[in-house]
DNA sequence: TTCCTTCCTGCGACAGTTCGCAAGAGGGCG
DNA sequence: CGCCCTCTTGCGAACTGTCGCAGGAAGGAA
């Protein structure tokens, strides 16, 4: 589990400032597994940390892309619905969300790796592959689909 | 190269009416190689479809929507920027994005299929991976960063 | 060809997200 | 400790992308 300490040598890494807003917004995340929208975190704030309870939402945002952008969060776009966001520290992790019933699980995916290595090796492009969002559809809706034919 | 027909076609098997708007959407795309805003697009119909020069925004959306589902166009969401879309017909390809120059190369990556093979066997979840974009740094890049120190 | 059902489009409004600007905070240096 | 330069924030406005509704078009059936 990543601690403060990381999560703003992480931030001074990327180039960044340490600040209040970034750091209550890594604050709400860490303390709340999952992925939260905007709105969400806002309120955990509120909460949380009243003496940042007015913080404009821009400023969430852009906290947000300062954290994405150090590699301690995603951003998880599914379908139409609003951005959320989850905290990862410094382990990657990946998406499968289910276009039937909207189910986001939280997996492992080796050919990221693989990916990696194909990038670099076939065409000198170097990337990290933080998070992958796969759409499809799950086990149990593939099993529902076909019942239903 | 997908014919018209093979527009039409592709169009009609996700159970879809072949309509102007989406005519209209995927001649521009396909007569414009790379990757449109939707802006970009309407300047294209203004100038070559002048009897659909009015059409709504939200139409132009819809008929991208269409042909992405139909896997005739992609969506290329990159970082913070519009979302672009582009015409690939049958064939699926992915996007490099260097993070340093913007610049973006069009890729195979055989690595895609592993993917997918790993989230249905592993996972039982089963997905088709059209499109990747991965950020990170291109050869020149790299070079240019080594230097600079 | 004509009718009929269903799907699609245009329009307007709305929610989510980004941007520009001026004021304020971080943090290196003397 | 205090100064100064630069990066950030807050605010508000602008923009991107989505949705609901009513009229219109696609395409199968007679």
């Amino acid at each position: 589990m990543a601690t403060l300490t990381d999560t703003d040598r992480a931030i001074r890494e990327s180039g960044l400032r340490r600040t209040v807003p970034r750091a209550v917004v890594a604050g709400a995340l860490r303390a709340h597994a999952g992925h939260h929208t905007v709105g969400a975190l806002q309120g955990f704030i509120a909460r949380a940390y009243p003496e940042a309870a007015g913080m404009a939402r821009s400023s969430v945002y852009r906290a947000l892309e300062a954290l994405e952008g150090a590699g301690l969060v995603v951003a998880v776009r599914a379908g139409q619905e609003e951005t959320r966001f989850e905290w990862i520290g410094d382990r990657g992790h990946h998406h499968l969300i289910c276009e039937d019933c909207g189910h986001v699980s939280e997996v492992e995916l080796a050919a990221a790796a693989t990916l990696e290595r194909e990038a670099k090796r076939d065409h000198g492009f170097s990337t990290r592959v933080r998070h992958l969002a796969l759409r499809g559809t799950c086990g149990p809706c593939a099993g529902e689909r076909r019942r239903a034919g």
